[in-house]
DNA sequence: TGACAATCATTGTCTAAGCAATTAATATTC
DNA sequence: GAATATTAATTGCTTAGACAATGATTGTCA
């Protein structure tokens, strides 16, 4: 079974520079949109974190805490401090719900929804503006390759071989 | 000068769906990633925040607080307490510079160097998995993507509309 | 029905990153 | 050479996220 490779090795540790790695430049996309997101989001007072939840109410995808924990992949307790900030902000409220008295529905106020209302323009306006050059062949060729990505990171994460298996890197 | 449009508008606002973006389908595979690089970290009991300020220390590529933290880009002061919990665990140690006294030299330990040297292989590992498929043109391809994207995000920072512009999107 | 399990929201504790202020030491400039 | 500016490291404060434990409610099932 030697020089049995399932696919072609792109680092080796011989020759492994951090700044040619697709993590490396990727985390360094991710900071910039982001950081230019936060930057014109500035005047509704949003920052990076809290726009993605208000962003959910807005579109109805997500009302309680619990779901909009799991819309933003984040921890329900993590969700709760937000929402006390979102609320101290008063751009949402919070209202026990009657039906099921353990979940707390979350409302937006006016002033959230007006914000809220502001957030695709902002991200639009900036994912496009770093899509500047781009055909629109090569525009869906890199969601392709960002969606084949993920398919690989679903196998891996599911087989989960703690420790122990020999991986030929 | 309507009408002018200096690229291609792939978001609109009017039909914006977050999983579709570009941003969104990063994001999770940035998460992916360093999640898996984590799992595979946790022998040497290293955390994502961890491991990149000892690889570059074992590199050699940054020796002092603030070059670590611009090597890292983040923080002077984060870096002083990511070292200080570093230091904790005696991966390594602060030796003031006799050269300038307002330097602290950060040298690795024995036992920082043994976990250090760990690290590219996880990270070769993890990655080529991530790519798994890819042949050497679609890498390629795609580290040209990421590289065209970051040029854009260059520019945009550099013009900084702080507001009041209008950018139509 | 009554025990047990599951879910929901919250809180405490820790790691983490950003910003501002502070102190010490070195550079620059007049 | 003295005033000023810059740089280095640290600390306090805030936002943020992960994990564990808790209390309250609802669901399941024997």
């Amino acid at each position: 079974m030697k020089n049995a490779k399932k696919f072609t090795a792109f680092y080796s540790v011989a020759d492994y520079e951090p700044e040619a790695s697709i993590g490396y430049l990727m985390r360094r996309v991710q900071i910039a949109i982001t950081q230019e997101i936060e930057r014109q989001l500035e005047p509704s007072d949003l920052t990076n974190a809290q726009w993605v939840p208000l962003f959910k109410l807005f579109l109805g995808s997500a009302s309680t805490v619990a779901e909009l924990a799991r819309a933003c992949h984040l921890d329900a307790g993590a969700m709760t401090r937000l929402l006390d900030r979102l609320e101290a902000k008063s751009l949402c409220r919070r209202v026990r719900s009657v039906d099921d008295r353990r979940v707390v529905n979350i409302e937006l106020t006016d002033e959230g929804r007006l914000a809220a209302a502001g957030i695709p323009t902002v991200l639009c306006r900036v994912q496009n503006a770093h899509l500047a050059g781009f055909s629109d062949q090569e525009f869906e060729t890199l969601k392709g390759f960002l969606r084949r990505i993920l398919d690989n990171a679903k196998v891996q994460s599911q087989t989960l071989p703690t420790s122990g298996e020999t991986h030929v890197a």
